[in-house]
DNA sequence: TAGATTGTTAATCGATTAACAATC
DNA sequence: TAGATTGTTAATCGATTAACAATC
């Protein structure tokens, strides 16, 4: 069983080796992709054994087949539609962040509850009531969603996305939902994050080790 | 020295005790709080006892008195200010998420290097050329920054801000940040995230262990 | 008192780091 | 070959979990 935090790992190193790519570089070594993402050469190398990829010693890794293999590894083969919840002012920013960013992982669909705010195309995305989540998600077989509806909504959201056939969430609401064991669920608690900050921005220390 | 995770689970056992609080809920048990923060009764008991508030093994925890003590421990006392930099649609929406939300931790300052974005007040925040914030963040004595700008930028967003004075980051760019070690930084990285969420939604697992 | 809960120590688990032989 | 890098195993580190005495 892969980590949550290796398939993290690799789509931050697939978005660096896009950069080296675009720059025209051929190969790379584990220290110079551990240098531009963050992390240590060791866990460079151990990640990239995971999909199942080898290096030379010599040449280190090269950036186009390496780019393949991670993108056999992390993308669905047909491509995966996304469905958003809650359509307000965080919602449409997120349309709007992710809109022809990835063709392989569209937000196709977002639904609210609110019916001045459905029945129109977003970003490129379809805008629907709550009440055709069902029929819409199985259309598109649509597996993940994303909730961007107020705290006191964020579980009804998400047990509407499961019974759905959502099986990965990514949270916004600042608040735990709770789903059966079979549903992954991501929380992107901006609350939390910014209060993390402000505590260790104000102590003036970094609450991780240096970076060096 | 405090681990990041403590302080990320204190401000959300906060929010918790919030929601009790305005139930009249008076005292909470530490297995009630965990199974609504989505933690174990023991991690709840050691992070509380970080804060310097005691339980009693007949009452459980006095949620008044636990609040206050939370508050104390993770608030600045006379209330701490934060800039933002990257005036686009992701920074709009999270200047609306914001305002008005936690007076005690409130975006007092945008920035943008775009002339046509700054002069003007959005969602009740004041947005400035990039050019004035070692001036604005020093007058407010702003130590705390959210980078909202294209990954391109990053860098040089983090840098700006960290000459001005900033001791911690929240970045939402889609790329890890150099900084000095006594700067501490939070990435959200929304990409990341959403791919971590589709793979494991693909695998039809949670990657995590069940969550009973 | 009896009993459930708290505070605290010991054991477990997993991930990171260090070390090193294998490789080109 | 010499040398830097890779793949892999062992050691370390930190956080979580389990166990239990202390408490009201």
């Amino acid at each position: 069983m892969i980590s949550a935090r290796v398939v993290g790992r690799l789509s931050l190193y697939r978005r660096v080796l896009n950069a080296l790519q675009a720059d025209g570089v051929q190969n790379v070594y584990s220290h110079q992709l551990a240098a531009m993402a963050g992390f240590t050469a060791v866990q460079v190398r151990r990640d990239l054994m995971v999909v199942g990829y080898s290096g030379s010693p010599t040449h280190g890794y090269e950036v186009d087949r390496l780019l393949e293999s991670i993108r056999q590894f992390l993308d669905a083969p047909g491509g995966q539609g996304v469905a958003l919840v809650g359509i307000g002012n965080l919602g449409k920013a997120i349309l709007a962040y992710f809109a022809g960013r990835r063709p392989n992982l569209r937000i196709v669909a977002a639904f609210d509850k609110d019916p001045c705010k459905v029945n129109r195309v977003i970003h490129g995305c379809h805008c629907y009531p709550m009440e055709q989540m069902a029929e819409v998600l199985k259309q598109a077989d649509i597996r993940v969603g994303i909730i961007t509806v107020p705290a006191a909504a964020a579980q009804g959201a998400a047990e509407a996305l499961v019974r759905a056939g959502v099986h990965g969430l990514l949270n916004f609401a600042p608040m735990k939902v709770r789903v059966p064991p079979n549903v992954h669920v991501e929380d992107l608690d901006m609350t939390t994050s910014l209060e993390k900050v402000a505590y260790f921005a104000r102590q003036g220390v970094s609450g991780k080790e240096d970076r060096k």
